[in-house]
DNA sequence: GATGAATGAGTTTTCATTCAT
DNA sequence: GATGAATGAAAACTCATTCAT
């Protein structure tokens, strides 16, 4: 945003804080928080271990950070996707398309949400700050706004709570995506949004 | 089944190991994996240390017995429920039914399929054992089984392949259940497995 | 005293401490407590550092132990001297006598009490366990006791409080001893206590 | 003494350096050699770390040129108590209002003496310098001297050597003051030297 | 076969010191 | 000369695993 104003100290200070998180993230996302220790980081990163501390005050701290500054980036991609105008159908598409990409671009980052970590529970925001998972909710909050506009709206039937919905499309695309994710061959990459959204939009039954 | 067959030395043997399990159960689905000691274990399974070496060759051992002997108990019970006759629906609300109270009853068990594990992956069954991968992906064919002996009777639309059926409805009913899990007060248990299912019989789409 | 009625591994367990603690003891009044590492310990001892660590929690405790140890014996050596039978001065005799020998045979421990400690303060017990210090304070009350029945029985003039003379008495001794201690050749070692308690007995001023 | 020789230069030098020890004595003294890093120093004295390394050429350096800066001033307050005019009584009494003047003046450097430090040994002055202790003995023989002095001219009795005699002393006056030092009100502040050093004139025994 | 004491490699973290800017 | 970022050796402590009893 206002980049330009930064020292050349401060940019620096930032690229070297981008690099050990890069190393960071590729070495978590491999092995798992507890099987990596902070020399490999610092080694993978070329900085001494001393160094390391002085950007991050303890591991967690950097592995905080390091969730914290992918789950922002993914936030506001998807945010993005459904916040920009257009009908519901139109959003929950874009929306299953923007997932898609930023799964196939951060697979390693993909690999982190669901590798390893402290307390990781369950679901696909686990295992992290309550701040992040606050803002996943709220995340979800938006996107079941979309439901409900669609409901109010008459373009969409009542089938269940707008909440349920949402959470329901976000667990089908998850499934889909780390199918592709651990099996490319046998589980194409969803190129087309609806072959997702299909499962939702039209009924199984037959009447 | 042939239980009747092993010696008593054989019997207590497997009842030692039955107790080495319970603890470890109780403690990684509690603190996870890496922050539980073979110690630990010993000391609340009431045995000595090198006893639980006699049993597991070393700590991975000992998790990958853990997951493989609670997931065989799960994939029984989902299975029976869904080769038990009956029609499509029927079999698919057993399957929904039998679910939602293998979860209930095996909070644990759950929360250990999710909590940190070594180099847990993403959905459900991941982190574990390519046998036990195997064995998960071979009960999703017979999930999607059901899917496609609805699509020729024509009960079913063809709105997706079977077996992307079959990942939909376990990643909704996991999402959903988890949500539960979390937080109980707020999401409360899907006693009717139409809660769920609903959301793949009904079209979203009015027309 | 009952100490045949420990088992054989009890005995062995007590030894390996003995060494252990032995070994900190050299390691800690050559070089002060923050120079020595558990390393340097376990390694003269000739055990492993866990083993090390199976006997003392942290390396505070061990100096704890250490410490308590080593303050315990002497107590009970100068203790004793006062509490035989005898008048005020073969007490006080006897006191410096004992004392004096105690230097002797624990140069070590003796260096130990004025090295560096932790938050090592002022005079001899200084840095140590508010419990030893009290021990230590108590025993001065003690020493405090012979000066006062020595005042009531009019043996000795009231020229200052008991406790003061106490106080006086054991700085005397520490400063000479410690003379000795530093360099022995210039600084004799005291064989009569009278070299010391005159000090006090004498009244230095010509009238 | 010939300070206006300085040039502005060397002025603020020594200023600088003054800030760095005041600095440094502030907190060896409150936690303890081992307990202060170079950096705390430096950011207290608001200095940059290197700066620092230009004025000690290692925090061993930084120690003992206070330690040596802070006896120097002790030393020649006491020296001077000493070698003012007067009688050998008044003298050993301006003695020790200055030694207990200079401590409570000083609070923060006589912990430092007794705080943790390097290989810190017993009595008041260890721990420290071959080169300050041996300005201490000399001071000590210079106190000697004036219980020498009184002897010849038979002020007082032979009850020990003059040396013995001044290692007494001090030992004493560490001990009241000290008891001062760390119970202020269970041990109140000597005002009247006497309080001491009676316990020297005065003997103890009657008869 | 059971025990649990002993082991030591490996982890996180600190901090005195250097040296390019 | 001053700065403070960078360094890496070294410290305390843990814990999976072995093996003598």
């Amino acid at each position: 945003m206002e980049e330009r104003k930064l020292s050349r100290r401060e940019r620096e200070r930032l690229a070297q804080r981008r690099e050990m998180l890069a190393a960071a993230l590729d070495l978590f996302s491999d092995k798992g928080y507890h099987n990596v220790s902070m020399h490999q980081i610092a080694e993978k990163a070329e900085f001494a271990i001393g160094t390391l501390y002085r950007f991050f005050k303890n591991k967690e701290d950097l592995y905080r950070a390091l969730i914290r500054e992918q789950s922002d980036k993914f936030h506001e991609a998807l945010t993005r996707a459904i916040e920009e105008p257009g009908d519901e159908v139109e959003k929950l598409r874009r929306y299953v398309r923007a997932k898609s990409e930023v799964f196939r671009a951060n697979v390693p980052t993909i690999r982190l949400y669901f590798a390893e970590t402290h307390g990781a529970r369950f679901n696909i925001m686990a295992g992290v700050d309550s701040e992040i998972r606050e803002r996943y909710r709220q995340f979800q909050q938006t996107l079941a706004g979309v439901f409900e506009s669609g409901m109010e709206r008459e373009r969409f039937q009542r089938i269940a709570t707008p909440y349920s919905l949402a959470v329901a499309l976000n667990s089908i695309t998850n499934a889909f995506l780390s199918l592709w994710l651990e099996d490319p061959e046998h589980h194409p990459y969803p190129e087309d949004p609806d072959t997702i959204l299909n499962i939702l939009f039209k009924g199984l039954m037959n009447e």
